[in-house]
DNA sequence: TTCATATATAAGCAAATTATTATATAATGA
DNA sequence: TCATTATATAATAATTTGCTTATATATGAA
């Protein structure tokens, strides 16, 4: 079988990681998108804080990335990290959560933030 | 894409309890074989309540299932669940766990329990 | 430089999770 | 039936997690 393989101990601490509600929907939003915190804050309508402590928890292990942008940080999957070829078949399982990005453009919040 | 997806929430669900690295090994070792408490037991050195407690919440989501043989309880993975093919691409990017149980044989110890 | 906005971090607390200890149930064999 | 073995469950204790509140940092604009 020619496939590679993670050491257990890892996988188990991503897996944890994604055993989230709120970070396997920002995980999912951001493999197709660039997100900002102020965004994800209105999307899953948590405080700042709450959204910052989950992106440091998912930036912490490589599984995301950020990007400065003036005053604002825009976050997407690291999809060169060692460990996107594991999570990536989870993912792909997910429905797509695209329309959270949407609802916000009609709303017109994404633009005035991002 | 012709793949199905599995609603978020329960998606989490799983996820998380797959994050903790005694039910990750245990699932593994049950994707190829049959287990019983006691094997799990001496495998991960852990108290017999606390195995018991990782099976039940395992087999409370259906993840694994269980088939008495006198004494002994067998466990073993669920294939038939629905869930079972969101972590199949997961379980398969695993390391094998098999020399555990070849441990066990070599001591002795998997055959006077099971 | 000062103010406003976006984000991060630290501390404290409540909720959830895991392990331990004690006990109960079920099957086997003497 | 009684003792033994395998497993489950309940109660509790210990640990971890996630959220809140408060504060700090960084950028941009007036």
């Amino acid at each position: 079988m020619l496939q590679t393989t993670i050491e257990l101990e890892k996988a188990a601490v991503i897996l944890k990681l994604l055993g989230d509600k709120t970070r396997l929907t920002m995980m999912k939003l951001m493999d197709n998108q660039t997100c900002c915190v102020c965004e994800f804050v209105e999307i899953f309508q948590s405080s700042q804080p709450s959204i910052s402590q989950h992106l440091r928890k998912l930036k912490d292990l490589g599984l995301v990335k950020e990007e400065r942008k003036g005053q604002w940080i825009f976050y997407s999957v690291n999809k060169s990290n060692e460990y996107y070829s594991f999570i990536r078949p989870i993912l792909e399982q997910l429905p797509n959560q695209d329309y959270k990005l949407k609802e916000l453009e009609e709303k017109g919040t994404r633009i005035s933030c991002c």
